[in-house]
DNA sequence: AATATAAGTGAATAAAAATTCATTTTAGCT
DNA sequence: AGCTAAAATGAATTTTTATTCACTTATATT
C-alpha cells in the first residue's frame, strides 16, 4: 500500500480539538473527548501523534501558520500605507471571526505546559512580516515612534478582545461598526 | 474552640495556585502540586475547600472583587473626566503589573469548565462603576459614541497585552513609557 | 492541667485520563 | 479475487490525579 497518513483525518482531528477547547478550556479536553468529537476511536489518536503533547504542539504550529498566510492575503507592498495596513487589518479580523475557537486555544496554550520553547520560538518567527509592516508606517512618520513589539502587541491584542466581545454579544459587526472599530484602532497607532 | 479556619492559610493556597497557573498553565495544575506548593498536606486543601472546582472558583472570585476594588481606589468622581479616567487606568495597569499571576489567572478562566455560571454572573456585576465611568465620558462627549461595553473590553484587552508584553519582553516601563502608552489608549478611545 | 474541638496530615482509595496493543478493517496493487 | 501493509479499533493497562479518612497535632476554654 501507497497511501499516507491522511490529511483529511488530522483536519478533523484538529477541528475536534478546537471546538474541545472553545467549550471545556484546554484543562478541559481529554484525549477519549477528541477522538469522540471526531468520531474515531482514541486508539487511532495515537497513529497521527505519538502524544496529546504532540497533538496540541503540532495544532498551535498549524493554526500560527494559517492565520500568518492568511493576513498578508491579497497585500500589496506598494500601495500606500495606511490603506495597506486597513487591508492586512480587515484579513485578521475577517480571520479570528471566522476561527474564534482557533483564537481560544491559541490565547490558552500561551501558558501551559503543553507548547515546548521550540514550538514557540518557531510561531515568533512568523511574526516577522508584522514587524516589517510596522517598521514601515514608522519610516513612514505615519505610526508612533514607540517599540515595534509594543504596537504589535497592542494592535492584535485589541483585535482578539474586538472578536471576543463580538462573539460573547452576539452583536453582528455590520460594514460600519467594522469601520468604527479599525479607526479606534488607526487613531491609537497613528503618529 | 473558637479559632475559625485560617485566612492566611487561604491566602498562601491563592498564592500558590496563582504561581502555578502562570508556571504550568491551569491545566497542569493538580491539587498535589498546590499543597506542595503551599507547604501543605493535599488532605488540607480539602479542610477548606470542598473540591478542586470550589478552590478554584474561589480564588476567582477573589481576584476579581480584589481587582476592581484596587481600580478605583483614589478616584475622585468630581474632578474632570480625562484625569479621573487617566488615574484608575494607572490603578489598573499598576495592579496587572503587580498582580501578573493573576491575570494569566483570570484570562485561563475564561474558557474553563472550573467557571460556574454563577461565579461568572457575580464577576460582571463587578463591572458596573467601569460601564458608569464610560458613559460619563460619552456624556461629556470626551469619549467614542460606541457600544460601552466594546470600548471597556477594548480598554482593558489592550492592558492585558501590554502588561503581557512588558511582562515578557523584561522591558521595565518607566514613567514615559507607561505615559506613551496611557497615550495609545486615549487616543482610541477618545471622541 | 485537663478537656474538647478545630486544624492538619499523608497514606490509601477511587476516579479519570493517557497510552498500548492484539486484532480487525480498509485500500491499493497485481 | 487474493495479497499485503497501512489504518483503524476499543478493551485492557498504566499512569496520573482527585478525594477520603483514620489518626495526630495544635489551640482555646475551663
Amino acid at each position: 500500500m501507497v497511501k499516507l497518513k491522511d490529511d483529511k483525518k488530522i483536519t478533523q482531528i484538529f477541528q475536534a480539538a478546537l471546538k474541545l477547547v472553545a467549550k471545556k478550556g484546554l484543562s478541559g479536553m481529554t484525549m477519549g473527548d477528541i477522538s469522540k468529537e471526531a468520531g474515531i476511536a482514541t486508539g487511532t489518536l495515537y497513529v497521527y501523534f505519538t502524544s496529546k503533547d504532540e497533538l496540541i504542539n503540532a495544532l498551535f504550529a498549524a493554526c500560527r501558520e494559517s492565520s500568518v498566510q492568511v493576513s498578508f492575503k491579497g497585500y500589496q507592498p506598494h500601495t500606500p500605507f495606511k490603506p495597506g495596513f486597513r487591508h492586512i487589518w480587515l484579513n485578521i479580523l475577517r480571520y479570528k471571526l471566522q476561527n474564534f475557537e482557533e483564537s481560544v486555544f491559541m490565547e490558552q496554550c500561551y501558558h501551559s505546559p503543553f507548547i515546548t520553547a521550540d514550538t514557540r520560538e518557531k510561531a515568533q518567527q512568523l511574526s516577522a512580516p508584522f514587524y516589517q509592516l510596522i517598521e514601515r508606517g514608522k519610516k513612514e512618520q505615519l505610526i508612533k515612534n514607540i517599540d515595534t513589539g509594543l504596537l504589535i502587541t497592542f494592535m492584535i491584542g485589541t483585535m482578539n478582545e474586538l472578536v471576543k466581545q463580538t462573539h460573547y454579544s452576539g452583536i453582528t459587526l455590520n460594514r460600519s461598526r467594522v469601520n468604527t472599530t479599525f479607526d479606534l484602532c488607526w487613531d491609537a497607532l497613528k503618529a
